[in-house]
DNA sequence: ACTGGCTCCTGAGGGC
DNA sequence: TGCCCTCAGGAGCCAG
């Protein structure tokens, strides 16, 4: 599953074979997507340069000369990769987006993915509008955000995958980030104090950190853009060790079900 | 305004 | 060996 640093090391290898180049056509073979690619796209985009490539939160945004754009999300099993333009298919490929040497092309089997296209402020579409704070932005998780987590009553691990709060963290990165800062996961948001709230801020920024400077191939589904699985594995602490040993205090890590989601914490070292 | 439950989808993995 | 059941996950949507 991409989350927020798989998704950013894809767009920071894809930048230099995309930024600058010009689309010369968008191929759609399978539209059924999250939402169905619009018909109308391919003819909307063919032909303009791509200007830049973005993220916010885990959504990657290429934007294009005259302020058009498009929006990819990867899902839970989206993956981009870079290709010969029309080379062979396989089941799953969905679209691929064509320069004039090599395409970019989505294969999605579990189809939570999506393209769509907009024109103006990417920010402004619904799907972003309201997105929180990037966390690996420096500014982030100071006393502003603080406050803003002790005003909701929500489970705090509900609130961090919740993507108003901080955007982009994803459930893996959610129990990781509490267990570092040692809160119980189903603590009421307005039950942490402004300190804890502080050092849980720095905790979500750091393993984000960490899992970036890794190249972000931590996950099972997650190849980088030329197929490789990634030699890469990060040291979880607690996510998927259930019935383990706490690497911190010996007790056995637990896993109990919050809002409909797979939760572990070890309820010796997270209060 | 919040909160929590449900939903989309397919493949992997466990049990029998 | 093979079938069936459960689970995994992002995030929108909806009801309470």
């Amino acid at each position: 599953m991409p989350e927020l640093p798989e998704v950013e090391t894809i767009r920071r290898a894809l930048e230099p074979h995309l930024v600058g180049h010009r689309i010369c056509s968008l191929a759609v073979w399978q539209p059924r997507l999250r939402y169905p690619v619009p018909p109308d796209l391919a003819g909307s985009v063919s032909g303009l340069h791509i200007t830049a490539l973005a993220r916010r939160a885990k959504y990657l945004i290429f934007h294009l000369e005259g302020g058009t754009w498009l929006l990819v999300h990867l899902g839970m099993s989206g993956r981009l990769s870079l290709v010969e333009p029309g080379s062979g298919r396989t089941l799953h490929d969905h679209w691929e987006i064509r320069l004039s040497h090599q395409a970019v092309r989505l294969h999605d089997p579990r189809r939570f993915g999506f393209l769509l296209g907009g024109h103006g402020p990417p920010g402004l579409h619904p799907l972003l509008a309201d997105l929180g704070p990037e966390p690996l932005e420096p500014d982030f998780g100071g006393p502003e955000w603080a406050q803003a987590l002790r005003a909701r009553a929500a489970p705090v691990k509900s609130l961090l995958i919740d993507g108003r709060l901080v955007a982009g963290v994803g459930n893996i990165y959610a129990s990781e980030a509490l267990f570092r800062a040692g809160i119980n996961p189903r603590r009421p948001g307005r039950r942490i104090g402004t300190a804890r709230a502080l050092i849980l801020g720095t905790a979500i920024r750091t393993v984000l950190e960490e899992a970036l400077a890794e190249g972000g191939s931590t996950l099972r589904d997650y190849r980088h853009i030329n197929g490789d699985p990634g030699g890469f594995r990060v040291h979880w602490q607690v996510y998927g060790r259930a019935g383990e040993a706490c690497r911190a205090c010996g007790e056995t890590i637990r896993r109990i079900r919050i809002g409909q989601r797979s939760t572990f914490f070890c309820p010796c070292c997270q209060r």
